[in-house]
DNA sequence: TTTAATTTGTGAAAGAGTTCACAAAGTTGT
DNA sequence: ACAACTTTGTGAACTCTTTCACAAATTAAA
């Protein structure tokens, strides 16, 4: 089977979210159009997003949306519980520590790191900050999933080196800049800076962005 | 001329930020092979990015390092300075406010609001918390030309709402929600969950579960 | 100046992702 | 049971993006 595209898990996240707003509505099935309606996509497109999975639906009815909801949570992975470690409570590090949606998706933040002292061995959230001299051992130890960065760039590279040496290989990073990992590690980055900037490109270029 | 991809724009402002280092580094021309080879693309695709545009380079030698990073600053429109309001300061909104990239880059955050009166008439980073009733007139008062968007799910479509009838037509969204919007209205929603969503379903469908 | 080496800019080809269109399979109403 | 209707699942067509490949422009060296 082909690979699944970026932006085919990127939607799947998107039907997750309106199939746990259907469920609590009490519906029980929906169509292709419906869903496809509320997250503003084609019905085409939603039914060959979940038809590249098997085949969820009922023709003349549409889709259990109770089933294809634990479905989409079995192919995100979101049907389990992770251990996710922080590394980095800054400005960034710290809204992430209270970030609400993680928990619900069950990405648990259970170990938090920082380099500064005056941090090291406070609780954020009841999670003690460990020093981040104690990484590799701490992160084997609890058998961490993921990581998230979020350290100032220029110690981005270092962190990830001792991270991905650790035997972590999905890392989730905040640092504004370019990091390299070996071909097994999935390295994802974000930039907020980068999200404003596509803003100002549509705000100059008054015609604006396709999608 | 065709629009510029959403994919380009975000190459563009990978290849800013290569340029500034090698700016910084005192280096006078860069050739699309060994930009490429910065942020991982191929030369094909730097030399077609910037084409789209005009034409930059010289044959035999490569691109001249500062004109090039400035024509990219203009398109992406961060060759000038944007007035930004952000709404909500809970976690995420604090974040934001100290977030180093975003003045760096010339997005200047001038106005604050939240509706808490506990926030509100205190300072962040030395601007005063508004009440978010007085949100329509202040956004014109200012001048603001892009709002962030940091406030709960359940809030999220009314603010907008009063945002776009205020006459600001970008705006990024730190909600977990859908928001309808005009047309003319741009609106970019960063997940923060969908994100490690990606790192959860690269471990599940590519790699096999942890234990 | 001439030749060899680079490197851009760009049509054309290849590859991906999206939409179309319709048979197949089911539901609903009579 | 049958007709009318609905909706899925999926090849095929289409569109968009990336890569290829090479002429043209320029540099560098002898």
């Amino acid at each position: 089977m082909r690979r699944a595209s970026e932006s085919t898990v990127r939607r799947l996240s998107l039907y997750f979210r309106s199939l746990s707003e259907m469920e609590k509505e009490g519906q029980l099935t929906i169509s292709s159009k419906e869903l496809a309606k509320k997250e503003k996509f084609t019905p085409a497109q939603v039914r060959k997003d979940l038809s590249f999975f098997g085949s969820f639906g009922t023709r003349g009815l549409g889709y259990p949306v109770k089933a294809l909801k634990e479905r989409i949570a079995d192919i995100l992975g979101i049907n389990r519980e992770w251990k996710v470690a922080l590394i980095g409570v800054g400005n960034v590090g710290s809204a992430l520590v209270s970030y609400k949606e993680f928990p619900k998706q069950g990405f648990n933040i259970i170990l938090i790191f920082d380099n500064d002292q005056r941090k090291i061995g406070k609780a954020r959230k009841g999670i003690m900050v460990r020093d981040v001299k104690d990484l590799a051992s701490e992160l084997k130890k609890n058998k961490i999933d993921m990581v998230i960065l979020a350290v100032p760039a220029s110690a981005a590279q270092g962190v990830v080196d001792e991270v991905v040496a650790a035997g972590v290989n999905s890392i989730l990073n905040f640092a504004p800049t370019n990091i390299l990992v070996p071909p097994a590690v999935y390295l994802r980055t974000v930039n907020m800076a980068m999200e404003l900037e596509h803003l100002s490109f549509f705000l100059v270029n008054k015609q604006g962005l396709k999608t």
